[in-house]
RNA sequence: GGCCUCAUGGUCAAGCGGUUAAGACGUCGCCCUCUCACGGCGAAAUCAGGGGUUCGAGUCCCCUUGGGGCUACCA
């Protein structure tokens, strides 16, 4: 039987990490079978409903490489793929289940809802309106009573199944609740409407969050009064923020356009949430979404939660950069680029050569290349550096010297300058460390730069590195 | 509170009864070096606690502790 896996996301703001590697996880699963992968919008609670969320989701997917199979907006042939557009379904299977004893209509307002409170402050639903004949659930409905339906959850007993990741769990019927099926605006609640979905649309394997681990039997005993067959189950651990606190939009960041647009390689992204919570048979790390696909097995799922680790998340980023071709990197880097202030005023491809390796994620461009424009009185005591054998003193007398040869280069780029400096160095028999060392705090005043200073004299040119080196021969006095 | 579930370094994690308890990120040190970075080498750092079972336990069982989830006309 061909593998079909989804992912159904509420439309309720970003698509999270969390999510997304659900999502990814559903897909590798079932592209590694050559089975379909399927998204579905889950937007049954209509309260919750933020504009603009699907879009995003669409958005993610596509442009994280997660594609679905069939969805709301690529069709397929067990749609509708939004909730929303099924009510009739639901409506029509919950009265199925009533017919079949697996769940009844109840007509309790919330009042007699609240006074079932226990001492706990725990309203359990006590079958009240399963009593209820059908003559008189006929007349309620006629007069335009408002109800909901409930499942029938047996009072005793208890229902088992086969968790791929987690084993065998067992809950036990009294623990359950008869919770809500079809809402009374007409709506499935996603108790409901997950079963009936899943079904309908042919999903062999229901990937989820751990949040639903203790809830599938409640699902299961729908399967069974359908006589439908259940699905597979491959429940997965949450990603956390912190010991703690689950990773969510709402507590501070993390969604995934957030790191793109934070500078971070996008594959680097779904990588990184690859092995959060699951790890390949080999040792090897950094994988493409296809590598991912081909590897990706269910004995490596962990079933503890794990920290999502930023400072991980950008050595992977990292690495893609400097795996990455210069072509790559600069269509990659532009809009990032643009904001250094050195921006448009040298030779992009020297910018970018000189910044591919020691930058993690494209935003941090800018801030490694400004220097460049950031020349003005900076501290003397950067001469004094003893592992260069360089001093103020040393500085002041060669500086001069240094200006006279890099005026007669003409051929003005990194190798030439190079060896120039170098050649001065053993006809002055002052280590070449320190002359280069003079070089470029007199060109940069900086202590670090990306770059060398012939490096960095090359970028400049030869008329801007002359002047700034007649500058620092004025400052040094 | 009840129920479900999880527990190896700071973080991600391998391990599935016998190992010097992998590897990666990070940290620190050394080397390379035109500063920084890259690269190379190396180091420190983990089985939550207590009981069992066993010749032998990170691995199996129980308890405790701690974390997460469910307990909604949210998903």
């Amino acid at each position: 039987m061909k593998v079909r896996t989804r992912f159904a996301p509420s439309p309720t703001g970003y698509l999270h990490i969390g999510g997304l590697r659900t999502a990814l996880y559903g897909y590798l699963f079932a592209k590694q079978r050559g089975g379909d992968f399927i998204l579905r919008i889950e937007d049954t609670d209509t309260t919750r409903y933020v504009d603009g969320s699907v879009q995003i989701i669409y958005d993610t997917m596509r442009d994280s490489g997660v594609m679905y199979d069939e969805g709301p907006d690529v069709g397929g042939d067990y749609g509708p793929y939004v909730q929303s557009e099924r009510k009739d379904l639901y409506k029509e299977y919950a009265e199925k289940l009533v017919e079949l004893g697996g769940a009844y209509y109840c007509f309790c307002d919330s009042e007699r809802i609240a006074s079932l409170k226990d001492e706990n402050g725990n309203v359990r639903y006590d079958k009240h309106c399963l009593n209820l004949s059908k003559e008189e659930i006929k007349a309620k409905i006629d007069a335009g009573e408002p109800y909901v339906i409930r499942q029938n959850v047996p009072l005793e007993g208890s229902g088992s199944y086969h968790d791929l990741v987690y084993g065998d769990i067992t809950v036990d019927y009294k623990d359950i609740e008869d919770g809500i099926l079809l809402k009374s605006d007409g709506m499935p609640t996603y108790n409901f409407a997950n079963v009936i979905d899943d079904h309908l649309m042919g999903i062999t394997h229901v990937i989820r969050g751990i949040e639903y681990l203790s809830s599938t039997p409640k699902y299961n005993l729908m399967y069974d009064a359908f006589g439908w067959e259940r699905p597979v189950y491959i429940h997965l651990p949450p990603i956390m923020k912190d010991a703690q606190h689950k990773l969510s939009k709402r507590n501070g960041d993390a969604s995934y356009a957030d790191f793109v647009e934070k500078g971070y390689v996008k594959q680097s992204i779904i990588n990184y949430i690859a092995l959060l919570g699951w790890s390949p048979k080999s040792n090897t790390e950094k994988m493409s979404l296809q590598e991912l696909t081909d590897n990706f097995s269910l004995e490596g799922i962990s079933k503890s939660p794990s920290i999502f680790d930023d400072v991980k998340l950008r050595w992977l980023s990292g690495e893609y950069i400097k795996e990455m071709s210069m072509e790559e990197f600069k269509a990659n880097c532009y809009p990032f680029l643009k904001d250094s202030k050195a921006y448009g005023k040298y030779d992009e491809d020297k910018l970018l050569s000189l910044v591919k390796t020691r930058v993690q994620i494209y935003s941090e461009i800018p801030s490694k290349i400004d220097f460049l424009e950031e020349f003005t009185a900076y501290d003397l005591n950067l001469y004094e550096n003893s592992k260069q054998k360089s001093s103020i003193a040393v500085a002041k007398d060669v500086l001069p010297k240094i200006k006279e040869v890099l005026s007669n280069v003409t051929d003005w780029q990194n190798s030439t300058l190079f060896t120039a400096l170098v050649d001065l160095s053993t006809k002055l028999e002052i280590k070449k460390q320190a002359i280069l060392w003079i070089t470029r705090i007199a060109i940069t005043g900086k202590e670090a730069t990306a770059g060398g200073a012939t490096e960095v004299a090359d970028i400049l040119g030869k008329d801007k590195t002359l002047e700034r080196i007649d500058y620092s021969i004025n400052l040094l006095g």
